[in-house]
DNA sequence: CTGAAAGCGCTTACAG
DNA sequence: CTGAAAGCGCTTACAG
């Protein structure tokens, strides 16, 4: 494989590299004569020219590549958060590379390292547990990074969140007035503050209310989470269950919880009620419409995408976070949900 | 943010770039004494030296980066590639670019470029109908490529495909041997040579049985597929089916199929028996464990960075193809399915 | 309107 | 065992 540069153009143009190049980025309208530009450009066209961006970056020092580490591509989540970071990243100039954690610090570090050597110009990251020092080790050498989805206790750095507390409270509160018999919450055991603030904004609800809840945690990142969630909802639900209501807090779990709910022949809403966090496609096959709390994804892109460019233009560790309203879709599977 | 670079170590250490060079590459064991090796490797450490690979690609001429581009990352199927591909190819050093090209060849070829500039050590593709021009000018400057899931029809190009027609044709006999009163067939109208071949395949069959088969054909690409598969299917089954098949060429028409299945109560597979190319966790959601036809997706993954590997190190434009088997998965929602 | 030259951070033959 | 030097393909003050 022969690339053509700009040597061969200034060459074949009878010119400097120098002109060569400014006439290719096109500043100074009036610096190159009319005859000389088109000249050039006809030239790079017939050789077929393609720039090299390593060597531009190499001395401007900017790359116009982001790296983006997520927990894993393959989750619909994820894939759907990073579809909508390139569109956004690409807008502005920006290609994104993409790696995948697997909740594991040590992958997290890894790949904040070889993204680091590749030089991008930022990073948009979603951290894991026990990657608060990779973070901070970033944030000294003033390293462009925003967080995405997660954030991690007492590392001051930009990133989008939602109303993780606040929605998961008024959902809890939704169920709460319902007077069901009973209500069995879905959830993480997690150091995960994101996850942490649904938590507690659930308790939160429930502690107000005087009521009693079932509340179960099942560890982030969990090999079978099928099997595991199938296995608390049979001891807690039995094959009869009557006015219950289920909450999940994520797709994932709503997944393997609904699944169980098909297999078994119990019906939603009549016989139990459910609310998941997070969408997903696979809701469309359920026989009932899913009530779930909705995330504004293109909007976290957008957000996070912007706030990263204004730190690599103008690095202020401010730590400034961008606070995005999810918000709850109401369909069948909540009984009375019009009310 | 400031970087240091091999000169600090060297002035540091008292030695040349050249030496920090050798030492940090860990060439020629015994080039550099031992005494110096560990000075070195101190001070990079101390003072968190990363090396600039963006210097250290202009110099080789190699980047260690992989361009791939898919129809849509937040698609399952291209994001479970991805995420394959991804694990791959950390493990020869790459480092993976991801592009979503929406169909759109126009934007293929847009990433193409944007790529190339990058300087990617080569190229992961599922091309998209009218790419083959993009193709053909990359494979003409000899640039590694190789194709993944689709390929084009007169590009010779290395790439992984599966035995579609033959999958597509086996599982219609099979479909064709239980004496369906009605089978219909949903797939798509399209020029990608992959799913034509399972669209033969599948006609091939019913050919030779003799028997006739209701064919529908929707745009690859459509804006709201489901409303598209739910029309068609009100019109062809009606709301009481009997002793009908229902083939999905696609995981996502399958689940716009099976949508439509769910909301009318018909049962799978007593009124209707449902065989689907391709998996998705959505199907966990479904009443009836879906049979499936699966694709080696960690196979594909493994092989194409492989076949890559190769061709980067050393090209040849032999336009290898890998053909490996994708097996059907036998589960409930087809009707007599030990058979 | 245009060119000569330095330099970005590395690697690597070559010389000693 | 180690260093001086060229060079990868660009950009960009500086000089004319």
């Amino acid at each position: 494989m022969k690339r053509s540069s700009i040597k061969d153009i200034a060459k074949l143009a009878g010119v400097s590299v120098a002109t060569v190049s400014y006439v290719l980025n096109r500043k100074e309208g009036q610096r190159i004569s009319e005859e000389t530009r088109k000249k050039i450009f006809k030239i790079a066209e017939t050789i077929n020219y393609t720039p090299n961006k390593i060597a531009k970056s190499l001395k401007t020092n900017k790359t116009k590549l982001l790296g983006l580490i997520v927990a894993d591509i393959s989750n619909d989540f994820y894939s759907h958060i990073a579809r909508n970071l390139e569109d956004k990243a690409l807008k502005l100039g920006y290609t994104l590379i993409i790696g995948s954690s697997d909740e594991n610090a040590e992958k997290f570090k890894k790949l904040t390292e070889l993204f680091s050597q590749q030089q991008v110009d930022g990073m948009i990251v979603a951290p894991v547990s026990g990657s608060e020092n990779t973070l901070e080790n970033l944030i000294n050498i003033k390293y462009p990074i925003v967080t995405i989805d997660r954030y991690l206790k007492g590392v001051a750095v930009p990133g989008i969140t939602i109303n993780n507390q606040e929605i998961a409270e008024s959902t809890a509160g939704l169920l709460l007035n319902k007077d069901f018999d009973k209500i069995i919450y879905i959830g993480y055991e997690t150091e995960l503050p994101h996850l942490l603030d649904r938590q507690h904004g659930f308790e939160k609800a429930v502690g107000s209310s005087g009521k009693t809840v079932e509340m179960h945690y099942l560890l982030v990142g969990l090999e079978n989470i099928t099997r595991e969630v199938h296995s608390q909802l049979k001891s807690m639900l039995g094959n009869a269950p009557e006015n219950t209501a289920l909450y999940f807090s994520s797709n994932k779990l709503a997944v393997a919880g609904l699944s169980y709910i098909v297999k078994n022949n119990i019906s939603v809403p009549e016989q139990v009620s459910v609310v998941a966090f997070d969408e997903t496609d696979a809701y469309n096959l359920f026989p009932t419409e899913i009530t779930y709390i909705q995330q504004p994804i293109e909007e976290m892109a957008e957000e996070a995408i912007k706030l990263l460019d204004t730190q690599i233009h103008d690095y202020t560790a401010t730590g400034k976070r961008v606070t995005l309203s999810a918000k709850l879709v109401s369909r069948a599977s909540l009984k009375n949900n019009q009310l």
